[in-house]
DNA sequence: GTTTCATAGTGGTCTGACCACATTATACAT
DNA sequence: ATGTATAATGTGGTCAGACCACTATGAAAC
């Protein structure tokens, strides 16, 4: 059966034919039954989390003594590890330990990345999807944005115009802006999709930013972006915030397009 | 309690640094330094999805094979395996093999619980999301959509008037014509994060879903949604999900607390 | 004080065996 | 011949123990 590119497969999940009735197995659910051991793991620390008694930031306890307490094996304990942090959850390292997650939340970009090459994404696809949330987003900020956010997109403004003769500083204060908007929407579930977005960005951004000629621009544009979420004012910012990136993604294709002219071999 | 610690811990790799010819490392030049050998595996696959050879629903060789073809062990590629799997790349059957997942593309959505349970999603931030999204979505598919998706999401109505006594059905095909809407966006990416999202939404309805007392409204929403989505009225179609996704909330935290002050566990 | 180095603690990898599940082939009974 | 039980096979899952590699710490040397 050839399964061919056509996005116009809509059957292909099928959920109907659970029946219930022919389940032999008695299979008591006293103590939960977890088919996949690495699975326990990933509960034990779920519960964990839940309950409270582990912190972003907080370190796990050795992998062996983990496993001893779990009763499973150091293999099927680091299975469960590698679940989690391959997930963003957890962050492992090298002789050091491993840590619960504690930066912006954000869903593994490596993934990202990945599913987006086996579906093909297309980085007009990218980018509407990151207007779209971030006018949604900067909407939100402008009414909900405390005084410390404000205070901190203010900084970052003024780094911004501090590092316009260094690319790589101004990308990195580009970046902290709209995190920053992000958190100040009070919505942390937007504000954790919109990280993940944002991290692909600027991985491929990097790539260029060397070659950017535009930056007092756009400086001048997150400026004005700011003030107007000061004011409160959640149409202007929305608009404002929909002519940067426009802006942005036109001046990036556009330097994107002259090297590869100039530059091919 | 460490009867291991006990014995000698051979301390052999100490001495191997006696080399006399230099003290720093070789360097050996393998075609890329990767520090996790794990990661590896995940770009060995990556490149393979990226070139063609590996496409949704195929099947990966057995772990044995694929561990002696890339020259480690079976451990660390079941490491990579695991990478693959917990981010929703790959989808691995006990005793059958490893396949590239097929199915809508999403994110993997244990992760988005458990990240949710770390920096303490509230409902009614997911709801929030899920309802700025949600109507982009809607509007995107009444630009967009081909027949194919409209004659799709007819059938879907038609489900769900037939099901509506049945609410596990309902459930199932009510999540289809949201997840056709997305497919039906033209925006594989926006299509991506809203499955993650409704695959969550749907885990937690499902175990209230035999209660539900307004399906039938429920239903006649969607035939409205569908009709101005095949009008390609994408203003009315946004409104209508708003009011469709807001009564939907009403009623499930209706639900909800009845069930709450009514029986205690 | 600074540098160097040995050590301990921790995650990372390897090996080989065995277990559990799903599919297929075979044998048997009907 | 057909259908069902049983065995064989292929595959992922788990286990055990050893060893490797990285990091941080503190003691010793300078």
């Amino acid at each position: 059966m050839r399964r061919a590119d056509n996005d116009v497969m809509l059957k292909t999940n099928q959920f109907k034919s659970m029946n219930p009735s022919t389940t032999k197995k008695p299979a008591e659910k006293r103590t939960q039954q977890d088919p996949q051991l690495s699975m326990q793991v990933v509960n034990h620390i779920r519960r964990l989390v839940e309950n409270g008694k582990l912190k972003p930031g907080d370190k796990l306890p050795p992998e062996r003594e983990l496993a001893q307490k779990l009763k499973i094996s150091r293999a099927s304990l680091r299975s469960g590890i590698g679940y989690l942090a391959a997930t963003g959850v957890l962050k492992v390292r090298h002789g050091v330990g491993a840590f619960i997650a504690d930066g912006p939340p954000a869903f593994a970009i490596t993934s990202f990345n990945l599913i987006g090459a086996l579906h093909g994404f297309q980085s007009w696809q990218m980018f509407e999807t990151r207007l779209i949330l971030e006018c949604q987003l900067v909407a939100l900020a402008a009414e909900r944005s405390k005084q410390e956010h404000q205070m901190a997109l203010a900084e970052e403004v003024a780094e911004l115009f501090a590092a316009l003769d260094r690319p790589t500083d101004f990308l990195v204060h580009d970046m902290n802006f709209h995190r920053i908007l992000a958190q100040a929407s009070g919505n942390p579930v937007l504000a954790a999709i919109m990280e993940t977005l944002t991290v692909a960005f600027y991985k491929e951004r990097s790539k260029t930013i060397e070659h950017a000629k535009d930056m007092r621009e756009a400086a001048a544009m997150h400026r004005l972006i700011f003030k107007a979420v000061c004011a409160r004012d959640a149409e202007k910012a929305r608009t404002l915030m929909e002519r940067h990136l426009s802006a942005s993604m036109e001046a990036q294709s556009a330097e994107k397009q002259k090297r590869r002219t100039s530059s091919s071999r």
